[in-house]
DNA sequence: GTCTATACTGTGATAGAC
DNA sequence: GTCTATCACAGTATAGAC
């Protein structure tokens, strides 16, 4: 019977039924912090009582990731539409990458603490909901290769610089533009240092971002 | 009867048990995750029941905020005590307390949790446990601004930027030295940009750093 | 298959005896 | 100061209604 209409309709129904929770789950977790997502929280935002959450996911940790892997791929997509864009000069493609980056990461505290820090005890995410963070990391390193610089230090210090900036806007100003306005800085003083090649005077002002 | 042989003594006998019970509560932080603290480890580990722990804390916030306070102080010592060391040219300095930071920062996730994100959800330090972040980040920028470098934008990307290293190594190689090896790399990065000029030969060479 | 009802364990916190 | 007893609520698990 598997592949029948009605156990498409059935499947289509539960997906329903795991995005809604998982919806509910990041509401909850961004009022309260990530730590303090309750099930009981969850629950009652979903119209359920809390025990009828494991008809749809194993534990709490299973719901933590599903988070994580939805996460990720709307991250993989947003970083995925930047470089996908037009073909554009390095600097200009480093900085808009990273401003995307530096935007996506800043807009939501619980959601960064869930990808790149170890916030919650015990979780490790599954390899199904990992996949997307190991492709979007591996389309940057490309990406950057492309332009010349192959050396993995130099990539791994820019990946350092991007994420410290969101820490620092994150920890010392959220909410604020401190570190934002000083992103394309940053950026250029890598791009500087690897010996990335000023863009030729008809590319786009990276000072254009918006800065957000 | 406030100062009275007695009353220091027993003032005494009370701050050795509250950092008994400190101590205890960062070995749990350490083994089980910083959110994974809970009273009932904390009193085991000290040989009491866990309600007795509230006569010396009002809430478990107030153990956190113990342990904030104590890992900031103990921060501010290790810095100040690079920072205080013969005077050295500006490059060297940089890389020394860079070097320190970084070093304090992987040395122990947990800690690194508390003092740098929000990882407790609903924990905010007292203004006491917050003064020493405070003054340690003011002789940072003190120090650096008598290298002359004045711009404050340059020395928040510095920050981000040492922040960025340890994060990086924390969440991508815990216990390794990927990131620690490439440290020095960074900080010249960095001081290149802001035009630090280099080290006059007589200085000691930064790669002698140990790299843990 | 999905939800409800109920119960078990553990956690932060308080009250009161000694 | 420390203990016992207790509470409210968390995550978790099972049994059973529909």
């Amino acid at each position: 019977m598997v592949g029948s209409p009605s156990s498409i309709r059935i499947a289509e129904r539960r997906e329903a039924s795991r995005r809604e929770i998982v919806d509910a789950a990041w509401e909850v977790a961004r009022e309260h912090g990530l730590a303090a997502l309750t099930l009981r929280l969850v629950a009652e935002r979903v119209g359920m009582r809390p025990p009828s959450l494991y008809s749809h996911f194993d534990s709490k940790h299973a719901i933590y990731d599903a988070m994580f892997g939805q996460a990720w791929l709307e991250y993989e997509q947003a970083v995925a539409a930047e470089m996908a864009a037009p073909p554009r000069a390095p600097r200009e493609t480093v900085h808009r990458v990273a401003r995307c980056v530096f935007d996506f990461s800043t807009a939501d505290l619980a959601r960064y603490q869930l990808m790149n820090q170890r916030s919650v005890p015990g979780f490790e995410p599954s390899a199904e909901s990992y996949a997307p963070a190991v492709r979007v990391l591996d389309a940057a390193v490309a990406q950057v290769e492309s332009f010349g610089v192959t050396d993995r230090g130099a990539i791994d210090i820019l990946l350092a610089l991007i994420g410290g900036m969101v820490d620092m806007q994150l920890a010392n100003d959220p909410g604020g533009d401190r570190w934002s306005q000083l992103l394309d800085r940053a950026v250029d003083m890598w791009a500087d240092a690897v010996g990335l090649p000023p863009d030729p005077p008809g590319a786009a002002d990276p000072s254009h971002s918006d800065g957000a």
